[in-house]
DNA sequence: GGACCTTGGGCACCTATTCC
DNA sequence: GGAATAGGTGCCCAAGGTCC
């Protein structure tokens, strides 16, 4: 059997459902709804099929389904997976489509699922479960009017990375930046400063610094405390690890510096992070999604 | 009460930026 | 791609808060 679980729902002038699957399973068939669906996996793979398109899912893809368009996903190999999908009818976007049309966009635009980055995926989970904290909180004061805002981020920071059919120019990335990069992915676990790196690759710090500017958009520390941020995360999710233990398997020397930089790029400490998942578990556990039980397979 | 967590201030060093 | 430098970042210390 299934175990399935929920973050909430809410009656109004929008709805939401928000759930989270941690066992494997299909719909078989293809289905409809009158509301927009954001389909977000945190780990393992699916295959998702919008109209008669079909979409290799990974961790960190994130997928924009219309209303009103037939869709389905399917078990892919390993079928065990992590998903949060949220759903909001058009009461709640017709007020904010008005002041933005782009809200729209990742339903309409040329790529209805993105493949997101370390940093982005820290970023879209972070809005994620802060939308699911929100909600697991029913007496919370302004707390449709917060999860709103969450939502518009989500679907404003989707839209940004549509194509724009300007022809903008893709940026060829240099050898050099990939291996920077991957050496980045693989070592941030050990102190590592930009100069070490530059002197690895025979290039000049400055140098180093404005092509990894260049080609991700963010500055060494950036990109590497965000590596180490996303790690945290995980371990404050999945292991009942010390924050000193955690701040020193992630590469951080000083415990403070590693609560300022977690604060800096998730809005919370690693404690209120840490209850927050806790508390998502317990809320993910706890109750059935009226979607889901309407959709039975 | 003790262990752990959070926050703030100060200083040294590193990085981003500019200019070449 | 290198040199110079202003500003930012990382680290240390200390104090207060929270939880068990």
């Amino acid at each position: 059997m299934n175990t399935i679980g929920e973050g909430a729902r809410v009656k109004g002038d929008f709805e939401v459902s928000i759930s989270k699957i941690v066992t494997p399973f299909s719909f078989l068939k293809s289905h409809t709804h009158d509301y927009y669906e954001i389909y977000y996996l945190m780990s393992g793979r699916r295959r998702l099929y919008i109209g008669n398109q079909c979409y290799s899912l990974k961790k960190g893809s994130l997928a924009f389904i219309p209303k009103n368009v037939p869709h389905k996903t399917m078990t892919a190999s390993p079928p065990e997976h992590e998903r949060l999908v949220i759903y909001f009818h058009d009461a709640y976007i017709d007020s904010a489509v008005k002041e933005q049309p782009d809200l729209l966009l990742p339903f309409s635009g040329q790529k209805p699922v993105l493949e997101l980055n370390q940093q982005e995926q820290a970023f879209v989970e972070n809005l994620l479960l802060q939308m699911i904290n929100e909600y697991s909180d029913k007496d919370r004061r302004g707390r449709a009017l917060y999860f709103k805002s969450l939502l518009t981020q989500l679907l404003l920071f989707a839209g940004r990375k549509q194509p724009d059919g300007s022809g903008e120019e893709i940026k060829p990335v240099n050898p050099s930046i990939r291996e920077i990069v991957q050496h980045c992915n693989d070592h941030f676990r050990e102190p590592m400063t930009l100069g070490q790196i530059a002197g690895q690759f025979f290039l000049s710090p400055s140098y180093v610094s404005r092509l990894l500017k260049k080609y991700t958009g963010h500055s060494f520390p950036e990109y590497l405390n965000t590596l180490r941020i996303r790690e945290s995360q995980r371990l404050l999710r999945e292991t009942g690890l010390k924050m000193i233990e955690i701040a020193e398997q992630v590469g951080y020397l000083n415990i403070t510096h590693f609560n300022k930089n977690f604060k800096l790029i998730t809005g919370m400490s690693p404690l209120q992070y840490k209850k927050m998942a806790q508390n998502m578990e317990h809320v993910t556990l706890k109750h059935k999604p009226e979607f889901l039980e309407k959709h039975r397979f």
